[in-house]
DNA sequence: CGGTTGTTTGAGGACGTTCAAGTACTGTGG
DNA sequence: CCACAGTACTTGAACGTCCTCAAACAACCG
């Protein structure tokens, strides 16, 4: 293994804290890949085969249903590992994975992985640390879809996703339109109409940039059900 | 703790494989409380003090949102622990947990449950795999507020809940209309006009309980994107 | 019982989708 | 460099699902 892919293993939640000899152990026989966007990683409906964990880049998880397109579940970047649950259960893939960033990937085998997950401490209680994390991005989307509106999921997904808390800020904000739509639960015109709602709350869109000016107010229109602004006294309840 | 409470907590994917040893010592000073539907065991916002496992009993964990009405988000049973990930982090909880049916529940220190999970790795295991279970849960749910339509929703729900995988069954279904409404992503309005729907798929319901009188046919149903059989041969046994 | 709460049904309206057209963006070859 | 095709995104109009509001009905409980 390279050094700086290393370096990079030391940021996942997953292999922070792990000991170098326990670290060892698991990446025997595993292997790294650089995947291209576009690449599929794995197909909901299948077994796992290895466990990967993300060093960089960005992978979209889309799930299925007869005679639906597939939908953005969650994307997840460095750091993040896919799929700890169905390796663990040793169940079938819930979700198909697919690169939209160019990715390097760590290829870990399952057995070996469960194997650790039984037998080493440290990384067990990593898992449950990484587990947990997810857990609550996917309780705060199933909120955002039951409970906010289309434009105040935008929103509230742009807040969750800024590199600042307050003030302004200007960042790069490189998902496919096509896709965030439907991680946001909608189609792509309906979420070109919620960016377009959202210009009268200070949010300028410039191509792949993206700029909030100031994020108290856009918070504040989230939290009071879309109902400030400028001069719209249309009152637009989220689904409730 | 009595030997009825032990039984029950050998059921919990949480305690089933722990040596007995290893129980005792995440158990201490843990204590046991059976409280009535309506109560509530702790509220979003909150640190958790306690991680709650539910011996006998449901309990409806509920989202809430500022200007919105709090929604289901999922119910759990006995067996299952709430809420490891806020536990596991030591962050606020992110739902609130409220007891639908008399539930007895025992209640263990999360220092110590987070000291155990630290040193036990039979507990630690054991943890990725609840976590992992309910990531799985949630997953799907997400793949259906996204991709089908309330009826659809609900029959996947009915399916996914009934006793049998295929042929038909009578059984008590004691969830409230109005919470399995938000559970589902709706309004109690939408929920009753979905079961009246599914009427002519063969789902009847009468109080408390349901009759599926075809799984297959009910799965045919949310398959195929709900274009089956407006009206259908009055009865079929058998496949559709 | 009557009051309260929860569920069903109806009518109307809002939000989001679908369908369709127009516009901007990307990469390729002339 | 520009023409061009292909794709993605935006905008518009019509529709449909689901929500809101309101009332009737049923069930529960003191």
């Amino acid at each position: 293994m390279r050094e700086e892919d290393r370096a990079l293993l030391r940021q996942s939640i997953l292999f922070r804290d792990l000991p170098a000899d326990g670290l060892a152990r698991v990446c025997e026989n595993a292997f790294m890949q650089t995947l291209p966007k576009g690449a599929l990683l794995f197909e909901q409906g299948t077994m796992p085969e290895v466990l990967h964990v993300i060093l960089s880049g960005r992978v979209a998880l889309m799930g299925e249903l007869p005679e639906e397109a597939a939908a953005v579940v969650e994307f997840f970047n460095a750091g993040d590992a896919l799929i700890v649950p169905a390796v663990v259960l040793d169940l079938e893939y819930l979700l198909s994975a697919q690169v939209v960033a160019e990715a390097r990937i760590l290829m870990i085998q399952v057995a070996l992985f469960r194997h650790c997950l039984n037998t080493d401490i440290a990384l067990a209680a990593a898992a449950t640390r990484l587990l947990s994390v997810h857990w609550r991005r996917l309780i705060e989307q199933i909120k955002h879809l039951k409970l906010l509106s289309a434009t105040r999921r935008l929103a509230a997904y742009l807040l969750g996703n800024a590199p600042m808390e307050s003030g302004s800020a200007r960042f790069r904000f490189t998902e496919e339109r096509r896709l965030l739509a439907t991680r946001l639960g909608m189609t792509p015109e309906s979420l070109s109409r919620a960016f377009a709602r959202l210009r009268e709350q200070g949010v300028a869109t410039e191509g792949a940039w993206i700029e909030i000016r100031d994020a108290a107010r856009l918070r504040a229109y989230v939290d009071s059900g879309g109902t400030v602004s400028p001069e719209a006294p249309a009152k637009s309840p989220g689904r409730a």
